[in-house]
DNA sequence: CTCATCACCCTTGTATACAAGGGAGAGGGA
DNA sequence: TCCCTCTCCCTTGTATACAAGGGTGATGAG
């Protein structure tokens, strides 16, 4: 959807930017090997140029992981996407009719997902518009940086629980669009930094980074069946 | 100097980064991993991660080599630049006073390369400012990103034989840090948008990239024994 | 003398074999 | 019953062997 998935590291990101790959999710060489009928030497390949796009990361004699970003590294991708995204913005003089009609279909299709509900396919189009916007302006190097430094902040908002409201951000995309259509570049830009910053806002970088977030809200309800006497009052008490 | 030359891919970083490696260079697998005693595997890797960097690409079956950038490439990494450096700026509030000191140190030893004129050192240290400003702002992200646009721009100039005038940008990153120390910040950024335009107007993007331009310099002279007559006026006529 | 053709060599591309190390689980002791 | 320890298995790390392809130089014809 948002790249080439005919390589290793592209489904990889793809997945990643559609929620379907979590952070701390093990990639195996000898499964990804095995999934893509090659032998574990490009999957390797694949592997080091995730890490050094910070994609994944290796475990010595473990394996290889999908990043699970401490809150350190949240607070910094963010800001670097504050920063480049307004320094693209504020850079810029103008966009093409086109590419704001493009992208004012695109900002209609996140309504229409924000509404019908799935969270994968409205994440996913919730990322695309950063990598889009910054595609428009037809800097393919900042685009490509971008689409790295998305992917990272998604799977910051996956593994903070992120209480991101859909709804907010699809209306925050449109003003910005309606901001550069109006030609006032510097206040999209702004915009941009301030929608940034309340999706960062949103997440809960309180919370110790649990690789286990995904289970823990499957196994919640679950009550270890210790033997311990029913009468401890139990794990709410 | 500028960073961790303990592994292969640093070592080309910093030599492309001190001017020691040219675009077009070919880096051999097995010159590599002869000269650091390891097998063609790690240099493989050291390889495509400096490929994902956009330092070196190859060419099947023939080599790995130092990107030679085309006239567009140019443009996108300096305007990738323009937007980044700026957008920092523009987004940070201040600079401590001891980061604010160091950079002035880092400036007064450019102003003692460029007056000394090797011209090694000189682009080193006036690439260096750039990437020790960034990390002045504690993103390492965003450090690591300007590294690599450094790294590509500096093969730019390399290559369209930029008649950079070292001590004009001396001169400039002299005046950021007034501006950055008086707390400025969005001059200092404007300044900063004004000094890498400089650098890259300052580039011949007009004539073809030839890898052979070093050579072109030195053969200049050269005039080709043909067995035409000598009265048909010669070349220049 | 010039040019086309061909073979060899040197390069990267890919897979595989083996080494090294961490983790889980079995087993035994307290 | 609990815990400690040890072993085996599965994982990645690294090197090497072989395959595939391009470039250069020799060689021969015109």
């Amino acid at each position: 959807m948002t790249l080439a998935s005919d390589s290793i590291d592209g489904a990889v990101i793809a997945a990643i930017l559609a929620g379907r790959l979590r952070p701390g999710t093990r990639l195996g060489e000898a499964a990804l090997a095995d999934l893509y009928g090659v032998s574990r030497t490009r999957v390797r390949e694949a592997m080091m140029r995730l890490e050094t796009r910070g994609i994944v990361q290796v475990s010595p004699r473990r394996g290889w992981f999908v990043v699970e970003p401490s809150a350190e590294d949240a607070r910094v991708a963010f800001e670097a996407r504050r920063v480049i995204e307004a320094g693209l913005l504020a850079s810029a003089r103008t966009l093409p009719p086109d590419a704001v009609a493009r992208l004012r279909h695109h900002v209609e299709e996140e309504r229409r997902a924000v509404l019908d509900g799935g969270v994968g396919p409205r994440t996913c189009l919730l990322g695309d518009f950063h990598i889009h916007l910054a595609a428009a302006f037809g800097n393919p190097l900042l685009t490509e940086i971008l689409r790295d430094l998305t992917a990272r902040t998604t799977l910051v908002s996956m593994l903070y629980q992120s209480d991101l409201h859909a709804a907010e951000s699809n209306a925050d995309h449109a003003r910005i669009l309606d901001l550069i259509e109006a030609g006032d570049l510097a206040a999209a830009a702004s915009e941009m930094t301030g929608h940034i910053h309340r999706v960062e806002q949103g997440l809960d970088l309180g919370t110790a980074p649990d690789p286990h977030a995904g289970l823990r809200g499957i196994l919640a309800p679950f009550t270890p069946l210790t033997n311990a006497p029913l009468t401890d009052g139990g794990p709410d008490a």
